[in-house]
RNA sequence: GGCGAGUUGGCGGAGUGGUUACGCAGCGGAUUGCAAAUCCGUGUACACCGGUUCGAUUCCGGUACUCGCCUCCA
Protein backbone atom coordinates (compact mmCIF):
# COMPACT_ATOMS: atom_id res chain seq x y z
CA UNK A 1 0.00 0.00 0.00
CA UNK A 2 1.46 3.49 -0.92
CA UNK A 3 1.70 6.07 2.23
CA UNK A 4 -1.21 8.37 2.38
CA UNK A 5 -0.07 11.74 1.77
CA UNK A 6 -2.60 14.86 2.53
CA UNK A 7 -3.08 18.65 2.23
CA UNK A 8 -2.61 19.91 6.26
CA UNK A 9 -4.58 23.30 6.32
CA UNK A 10 -3.10 23.91 9.80
CA UNK A 11 0.43 23.55 8.25
CA UNK A 12 -0.37 24.26 4.47
CA UNK A 13 1.95 21.46 3.48
CA UNK A 14 1.23 18.21 1.97
CA UNK A 15 2.39 15.48 4.97
CA UNK A 16 2.27 11.93 5.20
CA UNK A 17 -0.50 10.56 7.23
CA UNK A 18 -0.08 8.70 9.92
CA UNK A 19 -2.90 7.80 12.17
CA UNK A 20 -3.00 8.01 15.94
CA UNK A 21 -4.09 4.30 16.44
CA UNK A 22 -4.29 2.43 12.77
CA UNK A 23 -7.09 -0.07 14.22
CA UNK A 24 -9.14 3.06 14.92
CA UNK A 25 -8.95 5.99 12.36
CA UNK A 26 -11.41 8.67 13.28
CA UNK A 27 -12.15 11.27 11.29
CA UNK A 28 -15.43 14.29 11.35
CA UNK A 29 -17.10 16.38 9.08
CA UNK A 30 -19.17 18.87 9.56
CA UNK A 31 -22.48 18.35 8.30
CA UNK A 32 -25.34 20.66 7.46
CA UNK A 33 -27.78 22.30 9.06
CA UNK A 34 -30.91 21.41 8.08
CA UNK A 35 -33.36 23.68 7.80
CA UNK A 36 -33.76 23.16 3.67
CA UNK A 37 -32.66 21.20 0.54
CA UNK A 38 -28.71 20.17 0.19
CA UNK A 39 -27.72 23.10 -2.64
CA UNK A 40 -24.98 21.31 -5.31
CA UNK A 41 -22.36 23.07 -3.17
CA UNK A 42 -22.89 21.14 -0.20
CA UNK A 43 -22.30 18.10 -1.91
CA UNK A 44 -18.39 18.97 -2.19
CA UNK A 45 -17.37 18.40 0.98
CA UNK A 46 -19.46 14.84 1.19
CA UNK A 47 -17.95 13.66 -1.80
CA UNK A 48 -14.87 14.61 -0.73
CA UNK A 49 -14.83 13.36 2.37
CA UNK A 50 -16.47 9.93 1.18
CA UNK A 51 -13.50 9.41 -1.05
CA UNK A 52 -11.41 10.03 1.95
CA UNK A 53 -13.49 7.53 3.68
CA UNK A 54 -13.22 4.64 0.99
CA UNK A 55 -9.44 5.39 0.29
CA UNK A 56 -8.79 4.54 4.02
CA UNK A 57 -11.17 1.42 4.47
CA UNK A 58 -9.22 -0.02 1.67
CA UNK A 59 -6.06 0.61 3.36
CA UNK A 60 -6.95 0.05 6.63
CA UNK A 61 -9.88 -2.17 6.87
CA UNK A 62 -13.48 -1.51 6.88
CA UNK A 63 -14.27 -2.14 10.43
CA UNK A 64 -11.08 0.17 11.51
CA UNK A 65 -12.30 3.59 10.09
CA UNK A 66 -14.41 5.63 11.93
CA UNK A 67 -16.59 8.49 10.30
CA UNK A 68 -18.86 11.21 11.89
CA UNK A 69 -20.66 13.63 10.32
CA UNK A 70 -23.05 16.10 12.66
CA UNK A 71 -26.59 17.23 11.77
CA UNK A 72 -27.20 21.01 12.92
CA UNK A 73 -30.76 20.62 14.06
CA UNK A 74 -30.79 23.67 16.45
CA UNK A 75 -30.82 27.07 14.61
CA UNK A 76 -32.76 30.75 13.55
CA UNK A 77 -33.30 29.36 9.78
CA UNK A 78 -34.70 26.50 11.36
CA UNK A 79 -37.14 28.37 14.33
CA UNK A 80 -37.23 30.95 10.86
CA UNK A 81 -39.42 27.97 8.77
CA UNK A 82 -40.93 26.86 11.97
CA UNK A 83 -42.46 30.49 12.35
CA UNK A 84 -43.61 31.07 9.00
CA UNK A 85 -45.40 27.70 9.35
CA UNK A 86 -46.99 28.40 12.60
CA UNK A 87 -48.27 31.70 11.08
CA UNK A 88 -49.38 29.84 7.76
CA UNK A 89 -51.63 27.98 10.17
CA UNK A 90 -50.10 24.57 10.37
CA UNK A 91 -51.18 22.26 13.46
CA UNK A 92 -48.94 21.56 16.63
CA UNK A 93 -46.58 23.60 18.74
CA UNK A 94 -43.50 25.46 17.36
CA UNK A 95 -41.13 23.32 19.16
CA UNK A 96 -42.69 20.22 17.13
CA UNK A 97 -43.16 22.29 13.85
CA UNK A 98 -38.82 22.61 14.38
CA UNK A 99 -38.38 19.27 15.25
CA UNK A 100 -40.83 18.24 12.23
CA UNK A 101 -38.85 20.35 10.20
CA UNK A 102 -35.47 18.88 11.21
CA UNK A 103 -36.56 15.26 10.61
CA UNK A 104 -37.87 16.27 6.55
CA UNK A 105 -34.44 17.76 6.04
CA UNK A 106 -32.45 15.09 7.45
CA UNK A 107 -34.41 12.76 5.19
CA UNK A 108 -33.68 14.64 2.35
CA UNK A 109 -30.39 15.20 3.15
CA UNK A 110 -29.95 11.30 3.26
CA UNK A 111 -30.94 11.16 0.15
CA UNK A 112 -29.57 13.46 -1.93
CA UNK A 113 -26.01 11.97 -0.27
CA UNK A 114 -27.01 8.24 -1.32
CA UNK A 115 -28.32 9.43 -4.85
CA UNK A 116 -24.66 10.72 -5.23
CA UNK A 117 -22.88 7.36 -4.01
CA UNK A 118 -22.34 9.08 -0.65
CA UNK A 119 -21.32 5.71 1.94
CA UNK A 120 -23.28 6.97 5.37
CA UNK A 121 -20.97 7.64 7.68
CA UNK A 122 -21.14 5.27 10.72
CA UNK A 123 -22.04 8.15 13.39
CA UNK A 124 -24.70 10.87 12.61
CA UNK A 125 -25.25 12.78 15.86
CA UNK A 126 -28.03 15.49 16.13
CA UNK A 127 -26.65 18.29 18.18
CA UNK A 128 -30.18 18.33 19.95
CA UNK A 129 -29.06 14.92 21.37
CA UNK A 130 -25.91 15.81 22.73
CA UNK A 131 -27.03 19.10 24.61
CA UNK A 132 -25.28 17.45 27.94
CA UNK A 133 -22.13 17.12 26.59
CA UNK A 134 -22.20 20.56 25.31
CA UNK A 135 -23.34 22.27 29.14
CA UNK A 136 -20.58 20.23 30.65
CA UNK A 137 -17.84 21.23 28.03
CA UNK A 138 -18.76 25.12 28.62
CA UNK A 139 -18.86 24.37 32.63
CA UNK A 140 -15.41 23.19 31.59
CA UNK A 141 -14.88 26.06 29.87
CA UNK A 142 -15.52 28.57 32.53
CA UNK A 143 -13.80 26.14 35.79
CA UNK A 144 -10.58 26.88 34.02
CA UNK A 145 -11.06 30.48 33.34
CA UNK A 146 -11.70 30.10 29.38
CA UNK A 147 -15.03 31.48 29.64
CA UNK A 148 -17.77 33.09 31.29
CA UNK A 149 -21.19 33.51 32.17
CA UNK A 150 -22.80 37.20 31.21
CA UNK A 151 -26.58 38.04 31.06
CA UNK A 152 -28.39 34.70 29.76
CA UNK A 153 -24.75 33.82 27.76
CA UNK A 154 -22.15 31.90 27.60
CA UNK A 155 -19.05 33.17 25.78
CA UNK A 156 -15.24 31.72 25.02
CA UNK A 157 -12.81 34.27 26.35
CA UNK A 158 -10.97 34.10 23.04
CA UNK A 159 -7.99 36.13 24.56
CA UNK A 160 -7.52 33.26 27.04
CA UNK A 161 -6.33 31.05 24.10
CA UNK A 162 -2.71 32.27 23.02
CA UNK A 163 -3.19 29.81 19.52
CA UNK A 164 -6.32 31.79 18.20
CA UNK A 165 -5.88 32.20 14.32
CA UNK A 166 -3.50 29.55 13.89
CA UNK A 167 -5.52 27.91 11.38
CA UNK A 168 -7.15 30.68 9.75
CA UNK A 169 -3.67 32.38 9.63
CA UNK A 170 -4.88 35.64 11.03
CA UNK A 171 -4.08 37.27 14.74
CA UNK A 172 -6.48 38.76 16.69
CA UNK A 173 -5.10 41.82 16.03
CA UNK A 174 -6.12 41.69 12.39
CA UNK A 175 -9.45 40.28 13.01
CA UNK A 176 -10.26 43.23 15.33
CA UNK A 177 -9.04 45.90 12.59
CA UNK A 178 -11.34 44.10 9.82
CA UNK A 179 -13.66 45.96 12.54
CA UNK A 180 -16.57 43.47 11.21
CA UNK A 181 -17.03 41.57 14.96
CA UNK A 182 -20.24 41.83 16.38
CA UNK A 183 -19.96 44.01 19.60
CA UNK A 184 -22.49 43.30 22.62
CA UNK A 185 -22.92 44.09 26.16
CA UNK A 186 -22.79 41.35 27.11
CA UNK A 187 -19.14 40.57 25.93
CA UNK A 188 -15.78 41.38 27.82
CA UNK A 189 -13.99 41.73 24.30
CA UNK A 190 -15.23 42.33 20.84
CA UNK A 191 -14.01 38.73 19.64
CA UNK A 192 -15.62 36.74 22.26
CA UNK A 193 -17.77 33.92 20.57
CA UNK A 194 -20.99 32.50 21.92
CA UNK A 195 -20.91 29.14 23.57
CA UNK A 196 -24.31 29.35 25.13
CA UNK A 197 -27.49 32.15 24.47
CA UNK A 198 -30.66 32.39 25.71
CA UNK A 199 -34.00 31.36 24.30
CA UNK A 200 -37.49 32.47 24.29
CA UNK A 201 -39.93 30.61 25.93
CA UNK A 202 -41.92 29.35 22.60
CA UNK A 203 -38.85 28.27 20.56
CA UNK A 204 -36.45 25.07 21.21
CA UNK A 205 -34.43 25.51 24.67
CA UNK A 206 -32.99 23.80 27.00
CA UNK A 207 -32.20 24.16 30.69
CA UNK A 208 -28.79 24.85 31.65
CA UNK A 209 -26.54 26.58 34.60
CA UNK A 210 -26.86 29.74 32.63
CA UNK A 211 -30.92 29.76 32.20
CA UNK A 212 -33.27 28.18 29.02
CA UNK A 213 -31.30 28.51 26.21
CA UNK A 214 -29.55 26.72 23.19
CA UNK A 215 -25.97 26.00 22.62
CA UNK A 216 -23.79 27.46 20.12
CA UNK A 217 -22.77 26.43 16.96
CA UNK A 218 -19.05 26.02 17.46
CA UNK A 219 -19.62 23.88 20.67
CA UNK A 220 -21.43 21.45 18.68
CA UNK A 221 -19.07 20.19 16.59
CA UNK A 222 -16.33 20.41 19.53
CA UNK A 223 -18.60 18.42 22.24
CA UNK A 224 -19.95 16.06 19.37
CA UNK A 225 -16.39 15.07 18.14
CA UNK A 226 -14.86 14.41 21.41
CA UNK A 227 -18.26 12.64 22.93
CA UNK A 228 -18.12 10.09 19.50
CA UNK A 229 -14.43 10.00 19.17
CA UNK A 230 -12.89 9.62 21.88
CA UNK A 231 -15.05 9.25 25.09
CA UNK A 232 -16.94 6.50 23.51
CA UNK A 233 -13.89 5.14 22.23
CA UNK A 234 -11.33 5.64 24.74
CA UNK A 235 -10.82 2.18 26.30
CA UNK A 236 -10.16 0.70 22.39
CA UNK A 237 -7.32 2.55 21.29
CA UNK A 238 -3.94 1.81 21.40
CA UNK A 239 -1.77 3.24 24.05
CA UNK A 240 0.13 5.69 21.16
CA UNK A 241 -3.77 7.09 20.49
CA UNK A 242 -4.42 7.56 24.43
CA UNK A 243 -1.34 9.26 24.89
CA UNK A 244 -3.29 11.82 22.62
CA UNK A 245 -6.08 12.33 24.31
CA UNK A 246 -9.32 14.26 23.07
CA UNK A 247 -7.89 13.97 19.91
CA UNK A 248 -8.77 12.55 16.61
CA UNK A 249 -6.83 12.00 12.76
CA UNK A 250 -8.88 14.16 10.57
CA UNK A 251 -11.34 17.15 10.80
CA UNK A 252 -12.72 18.53 7.42
CA UNK A 253 -15.25 21.37 5.90
CA UNK A 254 -15.18 23.82 3.18
CA UNK A 255 -12.89 26.83 3.97
CA UNK A 256 -15.45 28.66 4.30
CA UNK A 257 -15.27 27.35 7.74
CA UNK A 258 -11.74 27.93 8.62
CA UNK A 259 -12.50 31.09 10.01
CA UNK A 260 -14.31 31.35 12.36
CA UNK A 261 -15.82 28.06 13.06
CA UNK A 262 -13.19 25.77 12.76
CA UNK A 263 -10.99 27.93 14.58
CA UNK A 264 -13.68 28.04 16.92
CA UNK A 265 -13.85 24.85 17.55
CA UNK A 266 -9.73 24.06 18.27
CA UNK A 267 -9.85 27.01 20.23
CA UNK A 268 -12.55 25.56 22.79
CA UNK A 269 -11.37 21.75 22.19
CA UNK A 270 -8.09 22.55 23.46
CA UNK A 271 -8.75 24.69 26.51
CA UNK A 272 -11.54 22.72 27.73
CA UNK A 273 -8.92 18.85 27.53
CA UNK A 274 -5.77 21.06 27.58
CA UNK A 275 -4.60 19.61 24.37
CA UNK A 276 -2.45 21.77 22.07
CA UNK A 277 -4.39 20.57 18.85
CA UNK A 278 -8.19 18.74 18.11
CA UNK A 279 -7.28 16.89 14.48
CA UNK A 280 -4.04 15.72 13.26
CA UNK A 281 -4.92 16.45 10.34
CA UNK A 282 -7.39 19.48 9.09
CA UNK A 283 -8.73 19.20 5.25
CA UNK A 284 -10.97 22.05 3.72
CA UNK A 285 -12.20 21.69 0.31
CA UNK A 286 -12.81 25.07 -2.46
CA UNK A 287 -15.71 25.96 -3.25
CA UNK A 288 -17.95 26.06 -6.21
CA UNK A 289 -19.29 27.72 -8.82
CA UNK A 290 -21.74 27.36 -11.43
CA UNK A 291 -21.04 28.59 -15.13
CA UNK A 292 -17.91 30.87 -13.76
CA UNK A 293 -20.11 32.59 -11.03
CA UNK A 294 -20.54 31.79 -7.27
CA UNK A 295 -23.67 30.54 -6.72
CA UNK A 296 -26.12 32.50 -5.02
CA UNK A 297 -29.98 33.28 -5.65
CA UNK A 298 -29.95 36.71 -6.42
CA UNK A 299 -27.95 35.28 -9.82
CA UNK A 300 -30.62 33.08 -10.30
CA UNK A 301 -27.86 30.46 -10.66
CA UNK A 302 -28.53 28.83 -7.30
CA UNK A 303 -29.70 25.07 -7.09
CA UNK A 304 -30.14 22.44 -4.74
CA UNK A 305 -28.84 18.92 -5.17
CA UNK A 306 -32.12 17.75 -5.89
CA UNK A 307 -33.21 20.05 -9.02
CA UNK A 308 -30.44 18.47 -11.07
CA UNK A 309 -31.93 14.71 -10.25
CA UNK A 310 -35.17 15.61 -10.51
CA UNK A 311 -33.87 17.32 -14.47
CA UNK A 312 -32.92 13.42 -15.07
CA UNK A 313 -29.10 15.21 -14.39
CA UNK A 314 -27.98 11.33 -12.51
CA UNK A 315 -26.37 11.41 -9.30
CA UNK A 316 -23.44 9.60 -10.55
CA UNK A 317 -22.85 11.99 -13.46
CA UNK A 318 -23.02 15.03 -10.92
CA UNK A 319 -20.30 12.41 -8.81
CA UNK A 320 -18.39 12.44 -11.92
CA UNK A 321 -18.58 16.15 -12.52
CA UNK A 322 -17.31 16.82 -8.59
CA UNK A 323 -14.49 14.22 -9.06
CA UNK A 324 -12.86 15.71 -11.77
CA UNK A 325 -11.64 18.87 -10.39
CA UNK A 326 -8.81 18.31 -7.30
CA UNK A 327 -11.08 19.07 -3.69
CA UNK A 328 -8.41 21.78 -3.55
CA UNK A 329 -9.30 23.82 -6.46
CA UNK A 330 -12.28 25.73 -6.98
CA UNK A 331 -14.79 23.73 -9.31
CA UNK A 332 -17.22 25.27 -11.48
CA UNK A 333 -20.20 23.03 -12.32
CA UNK A 334 -20.86 23.58 -16.19
CA UNK A 335 -23.78 21.87 -18.68
CA UNK A 336 -21.28 20.86 -20.57
CA UNK A 337 -19.28 18.90 -17.92
CA UNK A 338 -22.03 17.06 -16.99
CA UNK A 339 -22.78 16.11 -20.50
CA UNK A 340 -19.37 14.85 -20.84
CA UNK A 341 -19.38 13.01 -17.91
CA UNK A 342 -22.20 11.04 -18.86
CA UNK A 343 -21.33 10.30 -22.29
CA UNK A 344 -17.92 8.50 -20.64
CA UNK A 345 -20.05 7.18 -17.58
CA UNK A 346 -22.38 5.36 -20.36
CA UNK A 347 -19.58 3.89 -22.36
CA UNK A 348 -17.40 2.60 -18.94
CA UNK A 349 -21.01 1.24 -18.10
CA UNK A 350 -21.32 -1.11 -21.48
CA UNK A 351 -17.90 -2.38 -20.69
CA UNK A 352 -18.55 -3.27 -17.27
CA UNK A 353 -21.97 -4.44 -17.27
CA UNK A 354 -21.17 -7.93 -17.73
CA UNK A 355 -17.14 -8.17 -16.33
CA UNK A 356 -16.58 -9.85 -12.76
CA UNK A 357 -15.25 -7.93 -9.98
CA UNK A 358 -11.35 -7.41 -9.95
CA UNK A 359 -9.05 -5.99 -7.90
CA UNK A 360 -8.29 -1.85 -7.94
CA UNK A 361 -5.47 -0.73 -10.01
CA UNK A 362 -2.84 -0.22 -8.19
CA UNK A 363 -2.14 3.01 -9.95
CA UNK A 364 -5.77 4.36 -8.67
CA UNK A 365 -5.49 3.73 -5.18
CA UNK A 366 -1.79 5.53 -5.43
CA UNK A 367 -3.50 8.27 -7.25
CA UNK A 368 -6.08 9.02 -4.38
CA UNK A 369 -3.07 8.36 -1.81
CA UNK A 370 -1.76 11.16 -3.14
CA UNK A 371 -3.74 14.15 -1.31
CA UNK A 372 -6.82 12.61 -3.25
CA UNK A 373 -6.11 12.83 -7.21
CA UNK A 374 -9.35 11.94 -7.48
CA UNK A 375 -8.75 13.81 -11.47
CA UNK A 376 -5.46 11.91 -11.51
CA UNK A 377 -7.68 9.01 -10.57
CA UNK A 378 -10.15 9.31 -13.61
CA UNK A 379 -7.26 9.32 -16.04
CA UNK A 380 -6.12 5.75 -15.15
CA UNK A 381 -9.72 4.52 -15.15
CA UNK A 382 -9.68 6.21 -18.69
CA UNK A 383 -6.75 4.08 -19.06
CA UNK A 384 -8.32 1.12 -17.72
CA UNK A 385 -11.61 1.73 -20.37
CA UNK A 386 -9.09 1.71 -23.09
CA UNK A 387 -7.47 -1.56 -22.54
CA UNK A 388 -10.73 -3.12 -22.76
CA UNK A 389 -10.46 -4.55 -19.23
CA UNK A 390 -14.08 -4.43 -17.52
CA UNK A 391 -13.02 -6.21 -14.09
CA UNK A 392 -10.07 -3.45 -13.13
CA UNK A 393 -12.05 -0.62 -14.14
CA UNK A 394 -15.11 -1.72 -12.47
CA UNK A 395 -13.23 -2.55 -9.05
CA UNK A 396 -10.98 0.74 -9.56
CA UNK A 397 -14.02 2.52 -9.92
CA UNK A 398 -15.74 1.09 -7.08
CA UNK A 399 -12.94 3.01 -5.49
CA UNK A 400 -14.36 6.41 -6.14
CA UNK A 401 -18.05 5.52 -5.59
CA UNK A 402 -18.37 5.29 -9.33
CA UNK A 403 -20.25 1.91 -11.70
CA UNK A 404 -21.62 0.42 -8.55
CA UNK A 405 -25.27 -0.89 -8.38
CA UNK A 406 -26.47 1.47 -5.92
CA UNK A 407 -25.59 4.24 -8.14
CA UNK A 408 -26.20 2.72 -11.03
CA UNK A 409 -29.61 2.80 -12.21
CA UNK A 410 -29.91 5.19 -13.91
CA UNK A 411 -28.37 4.09 -17.53
CA UNK A 412 -31.57 2.33 -17.52
CA UNK A 413 -34.11 5.03 -16.18
CA UNK A 414 -36.80 5.43 -16.29
CA UNK A 415 -37.50 1.88 -16.44
CA UNK A 416 -39.75 1.44 -19.59
CA UNK A 417 -39.10 -1.51 -21.67
CA UNK A 418 -37.46 -0.91 -25.50
CA UNK A 419 -37.41 -4.28 -27.01
CA UNK A 420 -40.62 -4.09 -28.51
CA UNK A 421 -39.56 -0.82 -30.42
CA UNK A 422 -36.29 -2.72 -31.23
CA UNK A 423 -37.60 -5.51 -32.81
CA UNK A 424 -40.15 -2.91 -34.63
CA UNK A 425 -37.16 -1.13 -35.71
CA UNK A 426 -35.10 -4.31 -36.61
CA UNK A 427 -38.02 -6.07 -38.77
CA UNK A 428 -38.45 -2.27 -40.66
CA UNK A 429 -34.75 -1.96 -41.55
CA UNK A 430 -34.61 -5.94 -42.87
CA UNK A 431 -37.56 -4.84 -44.86
CA UNK A 432 -36.25 -1.55 -46.41
CA UNK A 433 -32.78 -3.56 -46.88
CA UNK A 434 -35.21 -5.40 -49.57
CA UNK A 435 -37.27 -3.18 -51.01
CA UNK A 436 -34.91 -0.06 -50.59
CA UNK A 437 -37.10 1.53 -49.40
CA UNK A 438 -36.29 3.30 -46.30
CA UNK A 439 -39.07 6.19 -45.71
CA UNK A 440 -40.82 3.76 -42.99
CA UNK A 441 -37.68 2.82 -41.06
CA UNK A 442 -36.54 6.38 -40.99
CA UNK A 443 -39.52 7.88 -39.77
CA UNK A 444 -39.38 5.52 -36.60
CA UNK A 445 -35.88 6.21 -36.05
CA UNK A 446 -36.51 9.78 -36.10
CA UNK A 447 -39.14 9.41 -33.88
CA UNK A 448 -37.34 7.87 -31.52
CA UNK A 449 -34.36 9.85 -31.21
CA UNK A 450 -37.08 12.88 -30.83
CA UNK A 451 -38.03 11.02 -27.80
CA UNK A 452 -34.83 10.85 -26.57
CA UNK A 453 -33.41 7.74 -27.35
CA UNK A 454 -30.12 6.72 -28.57
CA UNK A 455 -30.40 4.63 -31.50
CA UNK A 456 -27.88 2.16 -32.63
CA UNK A 457 -28.18 0.05 -36.14
CA UNK A 458 -25.55 -2.55 -37.22
CA UNK A 459 -25.39 -5.76 -38.92
CA UNK A 460 -25.41 -6.99 -35.54
CA UNK A 461 -28.84 -5.34 -34.69
CA UNK A 462 -30.57 -2.32 -33.29
CA UNK A 463 -29.88 -1.26 -30.22
CA UNK A 464 -31.99 1.22 -28.05
CA UNK A 465 -30.69 2.86 -24.95
CA UNK A 466 -32.85 5.85 -23.24
CA UNK A 467 -30.85 9.46 -23.73
CA UNK A 468 -30.38 12.48 -21.26
CA UNK A 469 -33.99 13.73 -22.39
CA UNK A 470 -36.06 10.88 -22.80
CA UNK A 471 -39.63 11.20 -22.73
CA UNK A 472 -41.51 8.04 -22.98
CA UNK A 473 -44.63 9.86 -23.36
CA UNK A 474 -43.66 10.76 -27.06
CA UNK A 475 -43.34 6.89 -27.47
CA UNK A 476 -47.44 6.33 -27.40
CA UNK A 477 -48.65 5.16 -30.94
CA UNK A 478 -45.20 4.34 -32.50
CA UNK A 479 -45.74 0.74 -32.16
C1' G B 1 -7.24 46.31 4.28
C1' G B 2 -5.98 41.02 6.25
C1' C B 3 -5.87 35.61 5.02
C1' G B 4 -6.12 31.81 1.30
C1' A B 5 -6.78 29.30 -3.58
C1' G B 6 -6.21 29.54 -8.75
C1' U B 7 -4.14 30.97 -13.94
C1' U B 8 -1.80 24.57 -18.67
C1' G B 9 -3.46 23.26 -26.17
C1' G B 10 -10.74 24.91 -28.91
C1' C B 11 -12.98 23.09 -23.92
C1' G B 12 -12.17 20.21 -19.30
C1' G B 13 -8.05 18.80 -16.59
C1' A B 14 -3.38 15.85 -14.52
C1' G B 15 1.70 15.96 -14.17
C1' U B 16 6.97 16.74 -14.71
C1' G B 17 13.77 20.29 -14.11
C1' G B 18 15.27 17.95 -20.32
C1' U B 19 11.21 12.47 -22.99
C1' U B 20 3.27 11.72 -26.17
C1' A B 21 -0.61 13.10 -20.10
C1' C B 22 -5.55 11.85 -20.48
C1' G B 23 -10.80 12.91 -21.85
C1' C B 24 -14.15 15.75 -25.01
C1' A B 25 -14.53 18.48 -29.42
C1' G B 26 -12.14 19.03 -34.31
C1' C B 27 -9.75 16.95 -38.64
C1' G B 28 -8.45 12.45 -41.96
C1' G B 29 -9.72 7.27 -42.78
C1' A B 30 -12.50 2.40 -41.97
C1' U B 31 -17.33 0.71 -41.19
C1' U B 32 -22.66 1.94 -42.00
C1' G B 33 -28.75 1.92 -46.68
C1' C B 34 -28.01 7.14 -44.20
C1' A B 35 -26.75 8.73 -39.45
C1' A B 36 -25.26 7.26 -34.63
C1' A B 37 -22.10 4.06 -32.14
C1' U B 38 -17.46 1.62 -32.80
C1' C B 39 -12.32 1.18 -34.62
C1' C B 40 -7.56 3.43 -36.67
C1' G B 41 -4.71 7.91 -37.30
C1' U B 42 -4.00 13.07 -35.96
C1' G B 43 -2.68 17.97 -31.50
C1' U B 44 4.80 20.05 -28.82
C1' A B 45 -0.08 24.06 -24.52
C1' C B 46 1.71 25.50 -19.83
C1' A B 47 -0.70 34.19 -17.70
C1' C B 48 3.40 38.06 -17.67
C1' C B 49 8.45 39.87 -16.06
C1' G B 50 12.98 38.76 -13.81
C1' G B 51 16.34 35.10 -11.27
C1' U B 52 18.74 30.12 -10.38
C1' U B 53 20.29 26.29 -14.09
C1' C B 54 23.78 23.33 -19.42
C1' G B 55 18.37 23.43 -19.69
C1' A B 56 12.05 25.66 -16.41
C1' U B 57 5.59 24.89 -17.90
C1' U B 58 7.93 22.47 -13.56
C1' C B 59 12.37 25.82 -8.41
C1' C B 60 12.79 31.21 -6.36
C1' G B 61 11.13 36.49 -6.45
C1' G B 62 7.82 39.99 -8.40
C1' U B 63 3.46 41.67 -11.60
C1' A B 64 -1.38 41.09 -13.64
C1' C B 65 -6.01 38.89 -13.59
C1' U B 66 -9.92 35.51 -11.46
C1' C B 67 -12.26 33.44 -7.20
C1' G B 68 -13.25 32.59 -2.02
C1' C B 69 -13.14 33.76 3.31
C1' C B 70 -12.89 37.67 7.09
C1' U B 71 -20.93 38.76 7.56
C1' C B 72 -23.27 30.96 11.84
C1' C B 73 -23.51 30.49 2.75
C1' A B 74 -20.04 24.13 2.47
Amino acid sequence: MPDIRLRNSMTRKVEAFTPLDPMNVRIYLCGPTVYDRAHLGNARNVIMFDVLYRLLRQVYGDAHVTYVRNFTDVDDKINATALSRKAAGAPGTLEELVHDRSDETIEWYLDDMDALGNLRPDHMPRATEYIAEMIAMIEDLIDKGHAYAKDGHALFRVRSFDDYGALSGRSVEDMIAGARVEVAPFKEDPMDFVLWKPSTDDLPGWDSPWGRGRPGWHIECSAMADKLLWQDVENQLSPEARARPHQFDIHGGGNDLTFPHHENEIAQSCCAHGTDRLAQVWMHNEMLQVEGKKMSKSLGNFFTVRDLLDQGVPGEVIRFVFLSTHYSKPMDWTAKKAEDAEKTLRKWRALTADAAMGSPDPDVIAALSDDLNTAGALTVLHRLANAGDGAALKASAAMMGLLGDEIGDWADAPGTDLSEFAERLAALREAAMASKNFSHVDAMKSALIAAGIEVRMSKAGVDLMPGPGFDPSKLEGLL
